[in-house]
DNA sequence: TCTGGGGTCCTGACCCTG
DNA sequence: TCTGCAGGGTCAGGACCC
């Protein structure tokens, strides 16, 4: 490879609304809110125009709207948001075969091998945004740098800011050029590198730490004791604007999980049974889309006080059906006390293996005939088409629903 | 103020084995 | 046979990301 890395990150600019304001030209320059619907709802995303009155992700609804009372509020269609991605990943892979998208709105690209045929590396970071605009409609930034932490710093500086008159236009692409590396990172806060939460960004705000500049002034011995050896190692090699990660291209998931929260805590065994029989549909569901298995069924129960709890056992032999996944699942809920109320339920499936060994293992079909037939119906009229019978609700028989009292 | 859903990675406790 | 230790697997929880 000739010349230095040269590695771009490519990020949507207020994605899921983007994709709703180009189905509904009226939306456009309006506050708008996606999710936060419901009462237990947060933001998912939030138009330029909502942030300018301090909407942010991640912010509960009722927060939101009380910040930005005239903001529409549309319910998250992810499906929407899954295809259109994927048409904005293929525009990325007509570029380089080196992408790594991160989520459904951002993506690394490696293009250092790529400047031969298509031009300098802000050349291929301008092209890509003026092709996803002509072809989908829709704005991204690009940042551009040596390696893949600073090109996603530098691609946040590129984006629009938030103003009451109006976003004002970033620059859409800003290049870390060799060698100005560190005169960009060091002043910036320390909570701007990857990995710095609110709990390591108190540890760090005790050492004196505030901007990454102090950060890499700091011996490393210091740095691991105060936050912890692995941590502490990442952030200050970061903070010298070190991180040597490749583009990893083919990534194959490590866990496979669903979670739901309810409108009300639950207190019935019976609704947390059948809740879970339709996790464990969809996560065995979407473990075969991937032709793989779990070995390790992992039980997540948050309590009405936020208290979580996991509970999880390792099965004899890997699972990817529904029903396979949920009898150990409903063993783990038994030795569980609900009786403060159930606000979220979750199924998981770790330690992810390839199916094929399993149906060598087992010497048996791929799978029984009713579970292939469900993901035929599944593939051909979506993944709500169908459900186990004890997913749809309560069963006759069944206790009630719990509630709040 | 009141916290979704889907993930990854790390750490520490505990147990088992050689 | 007993003891100490290292290493690996399992389990639970915390922190973080988008």
């Amino acid at each position: 490879m000739k010349g230095p890395r040269r590695i771009l990150h490519v990020d949507m600019d207020a994605f899921f609304v983007a994709v709703e304001v180009r189905a509904d030209p009226s939306l456009r320059g309006r506050p708008v809110v996606v999710g936060g619907s419901g009462d237990r709802g947060v933001v998912a995303a939030a138009s330029y125009e909502a942030r300018a009155y301090g909407v942010e992700s991640a912010m509960p609804s009722a927060r939101a709207r009380r910040l930005c009372p005239d903001a529409v509020f549309i319910a998250a269609r992810h499906g929407r948001y899954r295809e259109a991605s994927e048409r904005v990943m293929a525009i990325f892979g007509s570029f380089t075969s080196l992408v790594q998208p991160l989520s459904l709105d951002e993506a690394f690209l490696d293009v250092s091998g790529a400047r031969t045929a298509l031009g300098p590396a802000p050349r291929i970071a301008a092209d890509i945004r003026t092709r996803v605009q002509s072809e989908e409609q829709l704005a991204c930034s690009v940042g551009v740098a040596g390696n893949l932490f600073l090109a996603k710093l530098a691609s946040e500086a590129a984006k629009p800011t938030p103003s009451r008159a109006g976003p004002v236009e970033g620059p859409g692409v800003t290049v870390i050029e060799p060698g100005a590396e560190l005169s960009f990172l060091h002043p910036l806060p320390v909570a701007a590198l990857w990995g710095v939460g609110p709990a390591t960004l108190g540890r760090l705000e005790r050492l004196g730490v505030t901007t990454v500049g102090q950060l890499a002034a700091l011996p490393l011995d210091a740095v691991r004791r105060a936050i912890g050896d692995q941590v502490g190692r990442h952030l200050h090699a970061l903070a010298h604007g070190r991180d040597d990660r490749p583009v990893e291209v083919n990534q194959v998931p490590k866990s496979i999980s669903h979670e739901e929260t309810f409108e009300r805590d639950r207190r019935s065994v019976t609704a947390l049974r059948n809740e879970l029989v339709k996790l464990a549909d969809s996560v065995g569901s979407r473990l075969r889309a991937h032709r793989l298995a779990a070995r390790t069924v992992v039980l997540k129960v948050r309590f009405g006080d936020f208290r979580t709890i996991t509970r999880s056992v390792t099965l004899d032999r890997p699972a990817d059906t529904g029903p396979e996944l949920v009898r150990p699942a409903h063993r783990l809920l038994g030795e569980v006390d609900i009786t403060p109320g159930v606000r979220l339920i979750g199924l998981a499936g770790t330690g992810l293996t390839d199916a094929a060994v399993r149906q060598l293992a087992l010497g048996d079909a791929p799978w029984p005939e009713a579970t292939e037939a469900m993901d035929d119906i599944r593939q051909r009229f979506g993944s709500d088409a169908i459900r186990p019978a004890a997913a749809t609700g309560p069963q006759p028989g069944d206790e009630l629903w719990g509630s709040n009292p």
